[in-house]
DNA sequence: TTTTAAATGCAACTTTGTTGCATTTATTGT
DNA sequence: ACAATAAATGCAACAAAGTTGCATTTAAAA
């Protein structure tokens, strides 16, 4: 039996990276938080028995083998998600969409099913990143 | 006759500021990057005499006033562009897109001339900001 | 179980941004 | 053109955020 622990252990293994309690705990977190985003202030305080240095080395080394990306919303907070299958060790592919709430407050990722590339037509794009706040589809229908 | 400074000048005293010589430099400068938006150290580096917390405030009061907005391009560094007119001290109206070239490696602001909402239809947008990576109009016609 | 390279924790440091206050200056009214 | 004054600036001290070096601990391989 597969449990969620041993997929993120092989998630970590098949990176060359070790299998270390803060890590899964990390990765544990951000699972159980899909789609949404989350701060780094909020990782913080969850891992507050983790040195501040590790967690930032944690982040660093998490973003250099494809395993989380970073979402600027705005201004303000840092935001960390898993990536999806596509990335690893190698190079980054998001071509999606953070959408912060206005109503829960919750930045999530979605999946961006429609091509966005007539919009410049004499440019060659290869990364997208698209920040958008507004009221979420939960937020709308339920109020 | 109506120069480029008077112009600059009649922006600043719109919006109840004073016209002082650090303030139609730093928006001289960012004038004169049109469309491209400029990092925080570049406005430093030209801005090397004027004490920095002036320079943070200065940023601060032009982006309150509705003059010049920010753009986090990627991961890394702070970029500011100048407004267009419809934004004003009350709020900033960008439905724009950040564009930064892989080969001139220039972030240039570029209007959003076609209707991005169709992309989450159960969701309601207020605000919008893409960032793209890729090769720019005069870069890719150029080489 | 032993070995070892990777991961972690701690202390010190750097970088970046902020606050309070004294000084200077752009603007207004005379 | 000059004086008054509120805004803008500069300086010093501080706070927050992130980094580096190194000693200790630990996951994984032999």
């Amino acid at each position: 039996m597969d449990t969620t622990i041993d997929s993120l252990k092989k998630l970590l293994q098949e990176r060359d990276l070790r299998a270390t309690p803060i890590r899964l705990e990390f990765l544990e977190l951000l699972r159980l938080n899909t789609p949404s985003a989350v701060t780094l202030s909020v990782i913080q305080e969850a891992c507050h028995n983790t040195d501040r240095v590790t967690l930032y080395r944690t982040i660093q080394t998490f973003l250099d083998k494809g395993i989380i990306h970073k979402a600027h919303q705005s201004k303000e907070e840092v935001y960390y998600a898993l990536c999806n299958s596509n990335c690893s060790t190698k190079a980054h592919f998001h071509d999606h969409l953070h959408f912060k709430c206005s109503s829960c407050s919750q930045v999530t990722c979605q999946h961006l099913n429609k091509e966005i590339k007539f919009l410049l037509p004499s440019f060659q794009i290869n990364k997208v990143e698209i920040h958008i706040e507004g009221v979420c589809n939960r937020c709308n229908t339920t109020t």
